[in-house]
DNA sequence: CCTTTTCCGTACCGTTCGGTACTTAAGTCG
DNA sequence: CGACTTAAGTACCGAACGGTACGGAAAAGG
């Protein structure tokens, strides 16, 4: 299988991980090179070797995290009404907000929100990914117009746009430290705008 | 009892705003002290004579910021009843977020969610002056419960996490770029979970 | 065995970071 | 006018930053 010269000595997923969860503690800048490296248990030279530099190994960091902490999100997509899907989707975000065996709220937002040292290209990339989830909850949201699942005339971008700012306000009271019961008692509150089929309309 | 010795030859204040900017848009991290005394346009020397070092220039920045660009606010405040209070604070906020001539989005914010370099400080001052706004938000319509103006069993903290949620997911979308018009949108819609007292209210 | 290929560790690169002596300029006071 | 006091400007500090050159170590192929 040509696998000449030296195998690597070290499990690249799993030092991925552990540079996961440095960014999502410190964030992108505030994260080192040092402090990673330390993390993922190699050397400064295999983390080159392996991810390229800092930027393309945050790139991975975002993927894998998005893949592995996010599965929630295309769960509570796959529910079969739209109200389940916003639910779902807000009480799994406020659970994996406040794991307790993880850092405090969400990498995607507090990797790097200001235009910092690059020229923004963090907080770009970041804003993008994020906004991939607001489209396809948008694409689920208008399916669920046309199937009547919400009353005719929501805006499902709108609603969309509503639920992940629920979601992004949650995750920065969760880097502030908010309890778990203090994100699922503003979910309650947040439910309460979204409109339902039979029941009384919104907007 | 007059000033003695070399007179200052810049307006501290004036620096100061310059200063604001340059946190606001590139957050504590990302501002060095060169992009700072260059925008202050002043010198190294004169800025930590005038205000000790980086982090006491943010803290005096921040406590402009909040004097200054959330006076809407203590206007918010006051107004006549809970959802005249919740509304007005979210719209005047949402026009905040997106002023042409500033940079998009919440300094409180995107000044520092992550722990940085520094361990946590900057995060946790700008939690702490989050919180102090959720705190007098939720005195206000603490009130508001006891005059009627809410409907009893409301839970007056747990909405003031609400409707700051909503300020600082708005915030998160604003430092994406988001339109004006489109967080106004996402206001129309976290209205309708604002609980009215039984009579119809409202504009 | 020896060569080739790749990985790992050290030691270092140039740059930028926040912060500071030290000198010079510009005022008031006696 | 000095004498004193304070600001402004230059030039620099040690440390940390992201990134790399290089030599030795470990595996596969012949």
């Amino acid at each position: 299988m040509a696998v000449r010269g030296r195998p690597r000595g070290f499990d690249a997923e799993a030092a991925l991980d552990r540079a996961v969860e440095v960014f999502w503690r410190q964030g992108y800048e505030g994260a080192s090179l040092t402090d990673l490296t330390e993390a993922m248990g190699i050397n400064r030279t295999s983390m080159y070797a392996a991810f390229g530099n800092k930027e393309e190994l945050f790139h991975r960091a975002v993927a894998r995290y998005a893949e592995a902490d996010m599965a929630y999100a295309r769960e509570a997509l796959a529910q079969p009404t739209a109200y389940a899907v916003i639910e779902s989707f807000l009480r799994a975000n406020a659970d994996a907000l406040t794991r307790p065996d993880r850092p405090s709220g969400c990498l995607s937002v507090q990797g790097g929100l200001a235009e910092g040292g690059d020229s923004g290209r963090i907080a770009r990339f970041l804003a993008d990914s994020r906004l991939a989830g607001e489209h396809a909850l948008a694409q689920r949201l208008t399916r669920a117009v046309e199937e009547g699942d919400l009353p005719a005339g929501t805006d499902p971008h709108a609603l969309a746009r509503y639920v992940m700012v629920v979601s992004e306000g949650n995750a920065v009271h969760a880097a502030a430290g908010a309890a778990r019961t203090a994100l699922h008692a503003t979910v309650d509150i947040a439910l309460q705008a979204v409109p339902r089929p039979h029941a009384r309309t919104g907007a």
